[in-house]
RNA sequence: GGAUAGGUGGCUGAGUGGUCUAAAGCAACAGUCUUGAAAACUGUCGUCUGAGCAAUCGGACCGUGAGUUCGAAUCUCACCCUAUCCGCCA
């Protein structure tokens, strides 16, 4: 959401954010709207002055009768406007509140231009592609024969895209879990684990609804967040913080649920996609400066680099353009790690900063130097997602023999193993 | 799920249906005093919003939403949340 005064008087700006985003959004329409609010507002207003004014003389003790009689008379009149014109304000609050939730941000003066992901800009590339001397195999096909997955009895029990991980699967996914809490608490990060099971109110906030119904699940009151990012940012909702001269920075671990509506021919077989997995989110806070908030960006998106380079991933960083930003992003960096048995790159990590978006939704204040109140900024990125990260690892370190190799950075968390399964071949 | 008690400003906490533009305290800020600080004293001090160059003036906000009334923080109803007890239960 953003300042409809910001937008009355910035409405070229929003119109060319949105055709940036490749979003229909009329400003004009909004604004017509906005002066029906305002018009019906200034109406109801001075029939309440009235009302208080005659409320106030009703208050005097020393009032004649006849006075007291002429004053109700006309505060009967006043108290039917009034009714009238509260009843015209419904309909137009209505609309009014459908569209401001509608208004997209603004994207950046950096964002490319484009239509989708195939339009997205590599800013950095790290890594080299390994060469197999020997045929690799896809994680799939590694981790059901070295017992490490079962899709079978997956999809038994949860249906499509359902999985077991087991024994080695099992035990690496927590060591990455191990190894990411520990890395990021290192940097300062508050570690939480977080609720997925979520109000609403959470969604809305956070801007993944009232457009994303499709991909949740839900029933009648509840939903399942798709990512950490959502209770994390409503943990600090209808807050004024106290000090934010540091951002709030939180590292937030939390099972995540998507329906992949519409991308049910994509990805159809492993772990690349499915609709229950783990994450953990960079989630921060800070204070309403554009510096600080693209500081924290590259910082965020850094700090996701970094673990792929411990790990020795391959991967590739790029700009997201216009067309592949949500309605609250301002800009986005995808990191993108090699899968070779798909020999391309394949998003692991989203990093994106929203200025004051969200927390105009969520009510999340803080008390500025100047002793204003301002709404805060926010920024999240992924640290890690599994299995999707599982399946990453596995592939690049796959060895000729169908042994998988454990990245140094994970052996203490493995309890000492280097190799993971059997000889295969 | 049942019973009871509650939800008031940054925090604590008063508030008989009519100057509530919400008492008081704490915190915060400024000043006096002090070499400096603390203490003490004095003063300032809610948020959002409309009009105005401005001083200023108007409106809204006491969990949320309806209702009663000329007028609601205060009365009625529904809902949400919190605490305690009971029930059920990983």
């Amino acid at each position: 959401m953003l300042d409809i005064k910001f937008i009355r008087e910035n409405k070229d700006l929003i119109k060319f954010g949105a055709e940036k985003k490749h979003i229909n959004f009329d400003v004009e329409e909004l604004v017509k709207i906005d002066d029906e609010r305002l018009s019906i507002r200034k109406e109801g207003d001075e029939l309440r002055a009235k009302q208080n004014s005659a409320s106030t003389k009703m208050g005097n003790p020393n009032l004649s009768q006849e006075e007291r009689q002429s004053i109700l008379e006309e505060m009967k009149t006043v108290k039917e406007d009034l009714k009238k014109i509260e009843e015209k304000e419904i309909p137009v609050m209505n609309s009014w509140h459908k569209l401001m939730l509608a208004v997209p941000n603004i994207p950046d003066m950096s964002v490319p231009e484009g239509t989708s992901d195939a339009d997205n800009m590599e800013i950095r590339k790290w890594g080299e592609i390994k060469s197999f001397d020997f045929t690799p195999l896809d994680h799939i096909e590694i981790m059901e024969k070295q017992d490490m997955v079962d899709f079978e009895r997956g999809t038994k029990t949860s249906g499509f895209r359902g999985y077991f991980l087991k024994n080695d699967g099992a035990m690496l996914e927590m060591a990455l879990w191990q190894y990411a809490m520990q890395k990021w608490q290192a940097k300062g990060f508050t570690p939480m684990l977080v609720p997925s099971l979520v109000k609403r109110e959470t969604l809305l906030g956070t801007g993944y609804l009232p457009q994303g119904e499709d991909d949740l699940y839900k029933d009648d009151q509840d939903y399942l967040a798709g990512t950490g990012e959502v209770a994390t940012m409503y943990y600090h909702s209808g807050e004024v913080l106290e000090n934010l001269n540091e951002p709030k920075k939180f590292i937030a671990w939390s099972p995540c649920f998507r329906k992949e509506a519409g991308s049910h021919g994509k990805d159809v077989k492993g772990l690349i996609r499915v609709h229950e997995f783990y994450k953990c989110e960079q989630v921060v806070l800070c204070s309403a400066s554009h510096e600080e908030s693209v500081r924290l960006h590259e910082e965020l998106t850094r700090n996701a680099e970094e673990m792929m380079e411990e790990l020795n991933i391959p991967y590739h960083t790029v700009v997201n353009c216009g067309g592949d930003l949500g309605l609250g992003q301002v800009k986005k960096y995808d990191i993108e790690a090699w899968v070779p048995s798909q020999n391309k790159y394949r998003e692991t990590h989203s990093s994106s900063y929203f200025h004051d978006f969200q927390t105009r939704r969520l009510n999340i204040r803080y008390k500025d130097v100047d002793g204003k109140l301002r709404y805060a900024h926010s920024l999240n990125n992924t640290a890690l997602a599994t299995p999707r990260m599982l399946t990453i690892i596995v592939e690049n370190y796959q060895q000729a023999d169908g042994t998988i190799k454990v990245p140094e950075v994970l052996v203490p968390f493995m309890g000492g193993k280097r190799v993971i399964g059997v000889p295969i071949r």
